[in-house]
RNA sequence: GCUGGAAUCGUCUAGUGGCAAUGACAAGAGACUGUAAAUCUCUCGCCUUCGGGCUUCGUAGGUUCGAGUCCUACUUCCAGCA
């Protein structure tokens, strides 16, 4: 929205770190958090129903597959993402700008981007006023500026890269805020998206540039390790204003990604391996990831995780999802998306208490040696 | 009993004289971080100092420089006729 209100209200810092609130029309998010990603409009394989009784508080959708399907216009005919998906909680879309630029054969100018659709090879053109407007049309609470990636990570790509995202910022506060005073519905938010790859004075400029706009929060992108990470993060994170939420794009597969970025002053976090490690059989565990699929869980009765209170764990021993698996039924991916979104969640959840109770260091201390402890 | 046909890696299968021999499935393992991912990769006769070596296509012989492929007999199965 316009300004100088915070869309934010920090309970407790701790160095960078922080625990607070973000307040959106579709209800407040407690921070640290994980959302969850739902591309298309739905988390895979699991329904808004398990996804609020896995304690979700949040979800991300992307406008790059919304655009070709079902289209904007579709989904603001049905009253916005929240209302066509039935999550009714807060919502998030992405920009759409790492998909776009992750197909091949596009045309990026100045103006914006042109690409093909990944469906049908229709023609699209994506600049950074179309994506704020789509975004505006699917609805979320939080909307991402459009920005560009590198091509590669060297110095002169993520250079170029964000100065690029820089200029096209600009365009989305402006678009954005033409589209506020326009809109009659919900307050919707802009994050502006920080990038820089590994270099840190690449961060620390876009960091500054970004922190001097008129947005609400900042998505951070273009992670790719959780090495080097925090050195990163501390940079950014100690020059953005303390008082707008801060997102990590994509990360969240590893659970030392999200104790580094809790640590070092990031309020959500998104990530599609969740969902996807439980699609291909890979499930979280204190103790580590396994893959349920191997033999030595024929005869393993016991549950996935002792002292785990998700639907899977509470009701179904591994060899029944071993069998699951090997079978190939529906209800494999089904029982692990939701024990490995419960996990993330929980552990995300747990890191914020952990803050509250001043017992962060000892948390994420034990969680990793025992986590990692078969590697690294 | 006669006449045809068939027997190949756990299963189905390719192969009609020239390197253990096709493909699928099953099996074993690995990868996955702002989701073109219900996906992808590897292994799958035995041994290996990774150069290679050894043993394989129902059984036993034979022809040939060379046989899963051709010939003979046998075994088993299938179909038709008695």
């Amino acid at each position: 929205m316009l300004k100088e209100q915070s869309i934010f209200t920090i309970t407790k810092k701790i160095g960078l770190a922080r625990v607070g609130t973000i307040h959106t029309p579709h209800g407040d998010i407690k921070t640290p958090a994980f959302v969850g990603a739902a591309t298309r409009a739905t988390v895979k394989a699991l329904t808004m129903k398990e996804m609020r009784e896995l304690g979700s508080q949040a979800i991300l959708a992307n406008t790059y597959h919304l655009v070709l399907r079902p289209g904007t216009d579709l989904i603001k005919e049905a009253g916005g993402l929240a209302e066509f998906s039935s999550w009714h909680g807060p919502t998030f879309t992405d920009s759409g700008g790492f998909q776009i630029f992750s197909l091949p054969n596009v045309k990026i100018n100045e103006n914006g981007v042109k690409f093909k659709s990944h469906i049908d090879g229709a023609n699209f053109e994506m600049t950074p006023e179309s994506s704020m407007q789509a975004q505006w049309a699917i609805g979320a609470d939080i909307h991402m500026a459009f920005d560009h990636l590198a091509k590669s990570e060297s110095y002169e790509d993520m250079k170029e890269a964000m100065e690029r995202t820089h200029d096209w910022l600009d365009r989305c506060v402006i678009e954005h805020q033409r589209l506020a005073l326009t809109n009659t519905t919900n307050a919707q938010y802009l994050y502006a998206v920080v990038q820089g790859g590994t270099f840190l004075d690449l961060r620390a400029e876009s960091a500054k540039y970004c922190a001097e706009k008129s947005v609400d929060g900042f998505g951070i992108g273009g992670v790719f390790t959780a090495n080097g990470m925090d050195k990163m993060l501390q940079t950014v994170n100690s020059i953005l204003p303390e008082i707008k939420p801060r997102h990590l794009l994509g990360m969240g597969q590893e659970p030392i990604d999200l104790f580094v970025g809790a640590e070092y002053g990031c309020d959500t976090f998104d990530c599609v391996g969740p969902t996807r490690m439980a699609r291909n059989g890979s499930l979280y565990t204190l103790d580590g990831r396994i893959n349920i699929k191997n033999a030595k869980y024929t005869h393993d009765f016991t549950p996935l995780m002792m002292d785990c209170d998700c639907e899977c764990c509470k009701n179904y021993n591994k060899a029944y999802l071993h069998h699951l698996f090997k079978t190939d039924e529906i209800t494999a991916k089904v029982l692990a998306s939701i024990h490995n979104e419960h996990f993330i969640v929980k552990t995300v959840d747990r890191i914020r208490e952990s803050l509250l109770n001043d017992t962060f260091k000892d948390y994420k201390e034990s969680f990793l040696a025992r986590y990692y402890k078969n590697n690294k």
